[in-house]
DNA sequence: CGTCTTTGACCTGCGC
DNA sequence: GCGCAGGTCAAAGACG
């Protein structure tokens, strides 16, 4: 996030979300119809302590209001720190950025003979000799660039270096080395839902599925269908810690062009259907996997607008989720159902009408 | 009939 | 060498 984020006057809320009730036992959160809570403070706050002499109901209100901005105030930290994330994060995907521009422009003929990624996977070996298929795909240098979605949070990790990866060196190093690019999303989910569908605009097949060790909730496998041969893989897994959270984790390089994009993505999946199952429904990719022969020439010169692109798509797919997210907490509604009541109370002329 | 998902078996790397 | 864990394969079944 960055300084947009927090100029925002509507971001200015005077919620209090998941907080402890406060002195005041009318605002916890009810399950019930929300509205019910809008007809509550009146009455329940005329039994506080209230200095005499004073119209119960201004110091009530007085009350409220010292506590409602006290809640802003601390909304408006969260909201400070969470734009200083932002921004830290922001600098290093720019910095990553650099470095890919600097990779391509330096080794741009490493992508471009890249047999691998046409051939593996394009045609599937009929018998399981997956050691050569293994030394192929490890042995092959991946271009560096951003293939893969958007959403939530995501990290780019780009090989230890580009260094080519010669077939003459098999040791375990230069595999190492070689590695795809690698990057992580984290979407959100309903924990209901068990499909562990991200639906990023591509298409997906499931290949494998597996539990791990470090995390009860199955691992799903995943190749890119949306282009034949496309070497991209990715792991979709809840999160071990809060399974409304899928993990997604990409690797390697699209070698298509992105999928137009349509409707806004919606994160829940009625469908039983996996993400492949279904033609794409999600707007590109917060990183467009461009074909790494297409994209190379005219990088340099056109990062920096593409930079603030992506940057631009990242603000609207940050405010998405941020939305998402909190109309999704029930202890959101229910802060804001009494935000406004407070709002409405306070603004009503007829509020001292009993 | 073609495509996709499921799922048990297999392969591979790694630590001991 | 052995066992473990992660990753992948491919047969079988479901589905449109």
């Amino acid at each position: 996030m960055d300084p947009w984020i927090t100029s925002q006057p509507s971001l200015s809320l005077d919620l209090h979300v998941g907080l402890p009730p406060m002195g005041h036992h009318h605002h916890r959160y009810q399950p019930a119809p929300p509205m019910v809570a809008l007809a509550k403070p009146k009455l329940l706050v005329e039994e506080s302590f209230l200095p005499p002499k004073k119209d119960p109901e201004v110091a009530v209100l007085e009350s409220e209001l010292q506590r409602v901005s006290e809640e802003n105030r601390r909304l408006g930290e969260m909201l400070r720190e969470v734009a200083a994330k932002y921004e830290a994060l922001h600098a290093q995907f720019a910095d990553l950025a650099t470095a890919q521009a600097n990779a391509n422009t330096n080794g741009v003929s490493n992508n471009t003979n890249n047999p691998s990624s046409a051939s593996e996977g394009g045609s599937v070996s009929p018998s399981r000799k997956r050691k050569s298929e293994d030394s192929l795909v490890g042995g092959t240098p991946s271009p560096p660039s951003h293939a893969h979605p958007h959403q939530h949070h995501h990290h780019a990790f780009a090989a230890a270096d580009q260094a080519e990866c010669t077939s003459g060196e098999p040791c375990k190093r230069v595999r190492e080395e070689c590695k795809p690019v690698v990057s992580k999303s984290y979407v959100h989910a309903d924990p209901a839902d068990l499909s562990l569908a991200v639906k990023d605009g591509y298409q997906w097949r499931k290949y494998g599925q597996k539990v791990t060790k470090d995390n009860p909730c199955p691992r799903a496998y995943f190749r890119c269908s949306f282009a034949p041969g496309c070497p991209v893989k990715k792991k979709v897994q809840r999160s071990a810690e809060d399974k409304a959270i899928l993990v997604a984790t990409y690797e390697g390089e699209h070698n298509h062009t992105a999928p137009p994009p349509t409707q806004p993505q919606q994160h829940h999946d009625a469908g039983k259907n996996a993400s492949a199952a279904k033609p794409p429904q999600a707007p590109a990719p917060l990183h467009h996997p461009q074909p790494q022969q297409q994209q190379q020439p005219k990088q340099e010169a056109a990062l920096s607008g593409e930079t603030a692109a992506a940057s631009e798509l990242m603000r609207r797919n940050l405010a998405e989720q941020m939305a998402m997210t909190l109309t999704r907490d029930p202890s959101f509604k229910a802060a804001l159902v009494s935000a406004l009541s407070g709002r409405i109370l306070e603004l009503s002329p007829a509020r001292d009408v009993n």
